[in-house]
DNA sequence: TTCTTTTATCGTAATATTGCAATGAATTAA
DNA sequence: TTAATTCATTGCAATATTACGATAAAAGAA
């Protein structure tokens, strides 16, 4: 198997699963810290940020890119990377949203 | 390889990415959604709502209660399921943080 | 042109994830 | 007691992820 069944879900969990899970490494929630925190848009300087090789830092970005997170310019022989603002406010938001459902009512906590 | 390499992290990355993984998959995404919306703590019987085995359910289950997302209490022969309401707060929180950094300002699109 | 720099891609190895049938363990019902 | 119910665990197969060296591709420098 290994297979995940996409197919039983609706389209809003795909889209948080799928958000979530590009989140869900290290490198990734730090390469998103440092294109957040940083005023230039760096590019893969990444390499010399993080400790990883640049080959894995390229796949990282790959996949930040394919769900539409970041995004690149070519600039000569650099690529020039950023926050994908629109992708990423629709995302903040989509989490806002399960967040809101918060239990922080009382009778929640039950167990 | 195959091996993440969490020393080249801060803890609150790797936190931040241990969340984000375990919300990295639908079936997770639709448990949580269930025990968010659903006023008593329904147990198992998720497994009728989704459409995978109990075996797989399960499993879930124990991914999201490892993280500390959810906790159980056994009745009898069920298990009543519900959100672990401080951690939930906590990891909102800190996803909130980082949502908060948006590259809302017109300065940071530059690419 | 050739050389250098920068990034992407390919190929590979190690490990992790997903899903389920089968089996166990524990409680309740009969 | 025995049978039924509920959930966890084990074992397995298929697939995905992580990481990196080696190589390719593209642009700029010499």
């Amino acid at each position: 198997m290994g297979l995940t069944k996409t197919d039983l879900f609706t389209e809003r969990q795909n889209q948080l699963a799928k958000w979530a899970k590009v989140m869900g490494h290290p490198a990734r929630i730090a390469i998103i810290d440092f294109l957040l925190h940083t005023k230039a848009c760096i590019n893969g300087d990444l390499v010399d940020e993080l400790g990883l090789a640049q080959a894995t830092i390229s796949q990282h970005l790959r996949e930040l890119k394919e769900v539409g997170l970041i995004q690149g310019t070519i600039e000569g022989t650099r690529v020039n990377y950023c926050i994908h603002t629109e992708n990423w406010n629709a995302m903040s938001d989509a989490f806002h949203e399960l967040f809101v459902h918060s239990p922080s009512d009382k009778n929640r906590q039950c167990c």
